[in-house]
RNA sequence: GGGCCUAUAGCUCAGGGGUUAGAGCGCCCGCCUGAUAAGCGUGAGGUCAGUGGUUCGAAUCCACUUAGGCCCA
């Protein structure tokens, strides 16, 4: 028995089949398979029926192009949370959902077919561009799944999806049915080439040279009362424009309100500009000994009248934040129908939205001078005439960058044209949406005042666009005498056609079979009809995926929580808040949670042309899908989050780091029974005792942090339990009774009864986290009486008594630092090569009075606890505790590896300490 | 230009008026070879983005600036 491969035999050394390297790219789809074959998702939720719903009501992604991280982040943010509320005991079903209709899908479509569209009708177009949805969908289908992400993955809600449709239009309805849709006028980007509205991501902005104009305004008020140095003169209002085909459709003149404004007196007539830009102007239009007359704020003119310059017609002064100093003369030409500022401001003073100007470009007839001219090249016949008139003061040229059309190139212009609405401020809908957002958590605090802020200011709700893919604005026009015929009656009527057969059915059925039977119109009697071919804004048709909810049991409207982006307090959460609000009045969600978007190392935005954009398949196929998870948890997703190698590799080393320490604590469980060989708490051997408190208190902490959606915080308590508590202190303190004691002594049976609780604790804590690695983990421990089937269908581990007085925390604390200390010693006696592990070493405290009787206490433990072969205590009157360091006495067990003076007292076990001679003939029994 | 946000060690995060600013990881150096493509230990790393202010005292409160992010113009 002397041979050294004999004795290591009777050592109870880890055991598992839980590999070391874990090989996630490989494994985690095998894992996912064994998911889907097993039910899981069913299983999960049959295990919560009838508990109370906990709801996140998923943002439907756009289904084209592949996820980025930033797709990445947020799924696996939602996935943290359904999976974590539903260990905490809720029914929480997870729905996915997608986005299908829209331009860029439209866009793309376009392009792939080319010449080849002009062939086709609406309906086959419309077809190409679901074909190319769905196979988004299901690209990202695949995508999601292969995150870890647990949901209905097989019946998503789509926005393509007929049911969907039609409740996108019964929210429609109820707009109509409150009377807050209206058809209006506004600006948008018009192509006069393509004779089309252009949507933004149809404009491409290049430098285009455009003319640069003084022109003035002669005041009609009289500013003489208010100033009387400036009775009698001739007074005119200065304006800048580069683009003088807009001045026909002047109706204003727009001024900051805070911003200091002069009359400046040059030659015989008075000008008023800003006064900042008074030099500026001044030099520009060599007015030399100028001489200022008066100075106002802006707001002093608000309402006073200016001449147009040559039509007879009056130009309002009016007050706009916008207006800036950067360029120009302060005072700001403006034409509702040509510009978005200036439309808004139309609208604010209650002007009309003024657009003489047709599809082609061309003035209308009825414009003085320059009616069928041609915007463009009115431009200079404008400039000329004015110049006779002598209401130009300059005229230049300057090069700016300029919007143009991405099909044809060509310059586009603002052009007002008719648009369906929702008004913002009929029944009070915006005030009913302020009040709904102080209802509303908002995670992080801030949101709150970033939504509402946008609340305030966003102007009336443009729904209609001039496309293809989408759904149809059930809208109908008489033939004979033009009148709108738009309703809630027809909505809903059109609504359950769209149920049955898709939205298609706009576009193949006449007006009259669309139309309720009989419907004639109101106004005339007629029964003929147009159908109108705009279709919905897109924003209305996510805005409106609550309708998913309410329907079933368990997925009650409103949602306990969305979860999106901040870029989202403009989109998706503001145009739900105002169709939950305008159609079910109140807010479709109860809490709001947002989180930053994916930078590079350096803090920049991704992008494929800066070259730092980084793929998830690329990260997933090298290092596994709980990479990509644990840094979700890792970071504060509140913030921005930065990716990049040197964050991926320490991701890398914390998962080894979390799946070593569950592989060691496997490897000490193989021959333990948690039924029969549990320990109870009584029998525990305190140092175990001590570890399963410092488990309960980190388990308190993770769940409360779960519970706030507070995931780096449920990282970082875990993995400091991990390195600290765990691995640099009690599995490596344990590890000589649990290799070298009796395999059933109690000393063994405590610690596997300590380390079974604290794997089976950390593996419910972290499977949110890692759905793989602890799906992998729970199925290499022991079995057990009530094994749930997979990890993911447990709860989080109910908080239990404390398993050490706090007195006793306090004590073992005292002796870490005790140990801390001892390790600095043992050290430095390294380094003068006395001792190389610990175990050559023993230790002889000279302890004043209080940390003598601390270590007399536990004297038996103590060198087990600094991992030397022995200690001795002795009392000092020295107030600080020495440590001393020396060879440890006696002879290296060949077993146990410590030095001890009872090696070779047992003859029939020459080479081995007494304890462990002991444990042999035990053993040998 | 406007609204909102961010800035603490190489990385991820703590600290939110009160000694000498913390943790883990990484790094350096060492130990171990019975967690081994593992484990343990020591050590070195910070003008708390900058400037100014409030205060007996500021990483912390205020103002401005710089750099970055999202949305809007």
């Amino acid at each position: 028995m002397s041979d050294k491969n004999d004795l290591k035999k009777t050592l109870n050394l880890p055991q598992t089949s839980f590999a070391m390297k874990a090989q996630l790219a490989q494994k985690e789809p095998e894992i996912i398979k064994k998911w889907q074959k097993i039910n899981l998702y069913e299983k999960i939720i049959n295990s919560k029926k009838g508990k109370p719903t906990f709801v996140l009501h998923d943002g439907p992604p756009y289904a084209n192009g592949h996820i980025h991280l930033g797709t990445a982040l947020n799924k696996i943010l939602k996935d943290f949370i359904v999976k974590s509320r539903t260990m905490r005991g809720y029914l929480s079903p997870y729905v996915p959902g997608w986005d299908c209709h829209g331009l860029p899908i439209e866009i793309r479509v376009d392009q792939l077919l080319g010449e080849k569209k002009k062939q086709m009708s609406v309906i086959d177009i419309r077809e190409e561009c679901k074909k190319y949805a769905q196979k988004f969908i299901d690209i990202q289908r695949e995508e999601f799944i292969r995150l870890g992400v647990f949901g209905e993955w097989e019946k998503p809600y789509l926005t393509m999806d007929p049911e969907y449709e039609a409740d996108i239009l019964r929210h429609l309805a109820s707009f109509f049915a409150s009377g807050n849709v209206y058809k209006g006028k506004r600006p948008v980007h018009w192509c006069l080439h393509c004779q089309t509205a252009l949507a933004e991501a149809e404009i491409e902005y290049k430098e285009k040279k455009s003319p640069s104009i003084y022109v003035k305004f002669p005041m009609i008020s009289d500013l003489s009362e208010k100033f009387p140095e400036l009775k009698g003169k001739k007074v005119s209002v200065l304006i800048w424009t580069t683009t003088p085909w807009t001045l026909p459709a002047n109706l204003a003149i727009a001024f900051h309100p805070d911003y200091e404004y002069v009359a400046a007196e040059f030659g015989d007539e008075v000008y008023i500009m800003a006064r900042r830009l008074l030099p500026v102007v001044a030099e520009e239009l060599g007015f030399e000994g100028y001489k200022v007359m008066a100075g106002f704020s802006g707001k002093e003119l608000e309402g006073l009248k200016a001449k147009h310059p040559f039509i007879n017609r009056e130009s309002v002064l009016v007050l706009a934040d916008y207006v800036t100093l950067e360029d120009g003369t302060g005072c700001v030409h403006t034409a509702p129908g040509h510009g978005y500022d200036d439309y808004l401001t139309g609208i604010a003073y209650g002007l009309d939205i003024y657009t003489p100007v047709d599809e082609e470009g061309k003035f209308l007839p009825q414009v003085e001078r320059y009616g069928g001219m041609n915007v463009f090249e009115a431009n200079p016949k404008i400039i000329e005439d004015m110049k006779k008139d002598g209401t130009l003061l300059k005229a230049g040229e300057v090069t700016h960058s300029y919007p143009h059309c991405w099909r044809c190139k060509n310059p586009v212009i603002f052009r007002a044209t008719e648009q369906w609405f929702i008004s913002m401020d009929k029944n009070r809908l915006r005030q009913r949406t302020l009040e709904e957002i102080k209802k509303i958590r908002w995670i992080p605090y801030w949101g709150e005042e970033r939504i509402a802020n946008m609340m305030v200011s966003r102007p009336d709700w443009c729904i209609s666009r001039q496309r293809s893919w989408g759904v149809p604005i059930p809208a109908f026009y008489c033939e004979n005498c033009g009148n709108i015929l738009a309703n809630e009656k027809i909505t809903r009527y059109v609504a359950d056609i769209f149920e049955k057969e898709g939205s298609n059915a706009w576009f193949e059925k006449s007006a009259l079979e669309l139309l309720p039977p009989g419907q004639k119109c109101p106004v005339c009697g007629s029964d003929k009809f147009k159908k109108e071919n705009n279709i919905l804004d897109v924003w209305f048709e996510s805005g409106a995926s609550h309708s998913i909810l309410g329907k079933r049991p368990d997925l009650p409207w409103p949602a306990d929580i969305y979860v999106e982006g901040h870029d989202q307090y403009r989109g998706w959460f503001n145009s739900s808040l105002v169709i939950g609000v305008g159609a079910k009045n109140g807010s479709p969600y109860k809490s709001c949670l947002t989180h930053g978007f994916v930078l590079d190392e350096q803090g920049r935005a991704m992008s494929k042309s800066l070259g730092n954009y980084i793929e998830p398949t690329e990260i997933i196929s090298q290092h596994g899908a709980e990479i990509l998870r644990l840094w979700v948890a890792m970071l504060n997703y509140k913030e921005d989050a930065r990716f990049g190698q040197e964050i991926l590799q320490r991701l890398v080393e914390a998962y080894r780091k979390i799946r070593n320490t569950w592989r060691f604590l496997l490897g000490n469980l193989y021959d333990f029974n948690p039924d029969a060989d549990a320990v109870k708490l009584e029998e525990l051997l305190w140092l175990d005792r001590w570890i399963l408190e410092r488990g309960r208190q980190v388990q308190q902490r993770v769940i409360r942090a779960y519970d706030e959606y507070e995931f780096h915080i449920v990282f970082h308590s875990l993995y400091n339990f991990f390195t600290v508590d765990l691995s640099a202190f009690y599995l490596d303190v344990i590890k000589d009774r649990m290799y070298c004691s009796g395999p059933k002594s109690l000393e063994r049976r405590s610690g596997q009864t300590a380390i079974f609780r604290i794997l089976q604790n950390t593996l419910k804590l972290m499977a949110p986290i890692l759905p793989f690695t602890t799906d992998e983990a729970w199925e290499a421990m022991p079995a057990y009486n009530g094994k749930e089937e997979s990890i993911h269908l447990c709860s989080f581990p109910e908080d239990e008594a404390t398993w050490l007085p706090e007195e006793q925390m306090k004590k073992v604390d005292k002796l870490l630092d005790i140990r801390e200390k001892v390790q600095k010693e043992m050290e430095k006696a390294r380094e003068r090569k006395l001792i190389g592990n610990s175990l050559e070493a023993q230790l002889v405290f000279k302890a004043p009075e209080e940390t003598f009787d601390l270590l007399e206490e536990f004297k038996a433990d103590l060198p087990t606890i600094f991992i030397v072969s022995a200690v001795r205590v002795e009392p000092t009157m020295d107030k600080e505790l020495q440590v001393v360091v020396e060879k440890a006495e006696g002879q290296k067990c060949e077993r146990c590896w410590n030095f001890s003076t009872s090696v070779g007292q047992d003859h029939e076990y020459p080479t081995v300490c007494a304890r462990c001679s002991r444990v042999l003939k035990a053993e040998l029994k």
